[in-house]
RNA sequence: GCCCCCGUAGCUCAAUAGGAUAGAGCGACGGACUUCUAAUCCGCAGGUUGUGGGUUCAAAUCCCGCCGGGGGCGCCA
């Protein structure tokens, strides 16, 4: 388990504090809460703290003054080499270079479980992301939100949680029932039937097809049977076929579920029923224009939110209740019967605006809305060839997910879909993404990883006829480019932590090109292989090992593969 | 009108809970393959962080106003 050094520096620096406090150097005040930054500039050392500042006011002393005071009682530490004080009242420390070299083997010693935190403490949390109406394919935009969700469950597993991947499947409601009446009609003209599209229809060749299928598979078996029935078998089997081809498209990126949970199921077990009970006995929910609301001081006035539409408006009970009736009772089965500690939702910000819904809800159901996170993602735009493609699901026009995959890989596309904060919105650049060379970031970071492996595999063959020492020995390495890629390693369970805490996954993927650059600078300095100096090669190799094992678990982090060969 | 997000180099974007000299990639220009993978590396150019105030020892970052772009404000999901 990975220890930060961060974290042990800020330990020092509070028994310091209190030190030169019991001995009347520094005057009695609250301890503030010790950070530790990374320098940008190398002369400002690996670590640097600004408790100068933060105390000057408080203890009325001058910055310096108690920078000065505080690393005269800082007890030693094997990690750390140097301690400096810099103007206006920084502390800079720098890493021993011993230290370093021994994290090589650190890393070594850890292999798949290194950059692994505790901070999780196992709590249990569930990431629900895709969640997609089951009417047509992935699209682009789909994308993100399961790589945002799947990249953040990878992080949250590496940070110690306890996590549980859901997706939720809108398997209800009034699409549903259009998407069943199109596939009817689809259906029912791939058999030759001149079968009119009803008035809100879902267009796209998606439909087209998968009416053909059926006709194929079925024959004319539903055009003997009520019209109604046949709508509903085929809505049903043509969901079930749709939810399978999202399942389809999901594997391709990687992406894993434990649990696909339906819409449907909060009705027939009972829950919703149960739940809207116990709203109602509250006295959350409000009778207004026939249509049955859910009112909270939260929200505000004019904000209520429908629960059950009006039987005026909408004659067919199964169609009454909203999405957001379904979000009630699913919450409750997340936070109460699942009993998971923590829910995160992963939704497109054009769902921004019922946001404080759930959190109203959460707190209307005596359930503490801190439990509750909901990312928001900023909306896709493709490109190809520098023109935007546009196109909407309920259009039939959006560029499908699987075809994005065809075009570029898995690997381009889940980087490519990552690399933005989920608070910009995304331009994915198909052509860029396509083209395998240098300007494309995802080789040049998987090409190391390859060039890494290139190296190990060589060595096998060089060093069989040379004599080499017994065990390897990582204090040789003490060349600045090897002592930098360290540094860069020893910065991947930081990357996590904070990944974690900002729910900003997309910070993997610049470490991970600042990762592989810092290898490349290595390789360029340093020869690995070196017959004449077998004892640092030895070295060398075991550095070039712990670089293979943090680029893969970077990859893997990223639901990317880690190839050994390009 | 109200709500959310964004505005940083020619382009696409970073910038670790406010920290020291704002960084990458692409594009432009100029270099490096008898050398462990040149899908690499090096050099050079490019900035008043949209704008005006405020808070702070310190602001791209926090607060207020304005300008510009995207999205949302349904008994749709």
């Amino acid at each position: 388990m990975t220890v930060l050094v961060r974290d042990q520096l800020a330990n020092l620096l509070r028994t310091a504090l209190q030190a030169a406090q019991a001995d009347q150097s520094l005057p009695e005040v609250n301890l503030p809460p010790i950070e530790l930054a990374r320098p940008k500039v190398a002369a400002h050392g690996d670590y640097s703290s600004n408790l100068g500042m933060i105390l000057a006011k408080p203890a009325k002393m001058a910055p310096l003054q108690i920078a000065q005071r505080i690393i005269a009682h800082l007890p030693p530490a094997e990690f750390v080499g140097k301690v400096e004080v810099a103007a206006p009242g920084y502390i800079n420390f720098t890493l021993a270079e011993p230290w370093l070299a021994r994290q090589v083997a650190v890393i070594l010693e850890n292999g798949s479980t290194w950059a692994n935190l505790r901070h999780g403490n196992d709590v249990r949390v569930q990431v629900e992301h895709g969640s997609a109406n089951p009417t047509g394919p992935l699209t682009i935009g789909s994308g993100r939100n399961i790589v945002i969700g799947d990249t953040l469950a990878n992080l949250l597993s590496a940070a110690g949680y306890d996590v549980q991947r859901e997706y939720y499947v809108n398997d209800v409601g009034s699409k549903v029932r259009k998407f069943g009446e199109t596939v009817y009609v689809r259906y029912a003209q791939a058999l030759g039937v001149d079968e009119p599209l009803p008035q809100e229809f879902y267009p796209g060749d998606f439909l087209v097809e998968l009416g053909q299928d059926f006709a194929r598979e079925y024959g004319d078996k539903y055009l003997q049977v009520p019209r109604a029935e046949a709508v509903q078998t085929l809505g049903e089997v043509g969901t079930q076929r749709v939810v399978d081809h999202v399942k389809q498209t999901c594997a391709r990126m990687n992406i894993h579920y434990d649990r696909w949970y339906s819409e449907r199921s909060l009705y027939d077990s009972g829950l919703f029923a149960q739940i809207y009970q116990m709203l109602e006995n509250k006295g959350s929910l409000i009778e207004k224009d026939g249509a049955i609301w859910f009112a909270s001081p939260d929200l505000g006035e004019d904000n209520d939110a429908v629960v059950i539409r009006s039987p005026q408006v909408i004659p067919n009970p199964e169609d009454r209740p909203t999405y957001f009736a379904s979000d009630i009772a699913y919450l409750w089965d997340k936070l109460v019967l699942r009993s998971f500690d923590r829910a995160i939702y992963v939704w497109g910000a054009d769902h921004h605006g019922d946001r404080p819904r759930i959190f109203a809800v959460a707190k209307a159901l005596g359930l503490d809305p801190q439990r509750v996170t909901i990312i928001l993602y900023q909306h896709v735009t493709l490109m190809k060839d520098g023109v935007e493609q546009k196109g909407s699901k309920s259009a039939g026009t959006a560029v499908a997910l699987h075809e994005v995959i065809d075009e570029v890989g898995m690997d381009a596309c889940r980087f490519m879909l990552l690399t933005r904060t989920v608070d910009s919105k995304l331009l994915f650049d198909l052509s860029l993404a396509k083209e395998q060379s240098e300007k494309n970031p995802v080789y040049y970071v998987q090409y190391a990883h390859a060039r890494i492996a290139s190296i190990l595999r060589k060595a096998g063959e060089v060093l069989t006829a040379v004599e080499l020492p017994a065990e390897p020995d990582v204090q040789q390495l003490t060349h600045p480019a090897e002592l930098a890629l360290i540094r860069k390693m020893l910065e991947l369970p930081v990357i996590i932590e904070q990944a974690v805490r900002d729910l900003a996954p997309h910070h993997l993927t610049y470490y991970a090109q600042d990762l592989a650059s810092t290898f490349s600078l290595f390789y360029r300095d340093c020869k690995v292989v070196d017959a004449e100096q077998p004892a640092l090669t030895l070295a060398r190799l075991q550095l070039c090992r712990a670089a293979k094992i943090t680029l893969a678990r970077t990859l893997e982090l990223m639901g990317m593969s880690a190839p050994e060969a390009m």
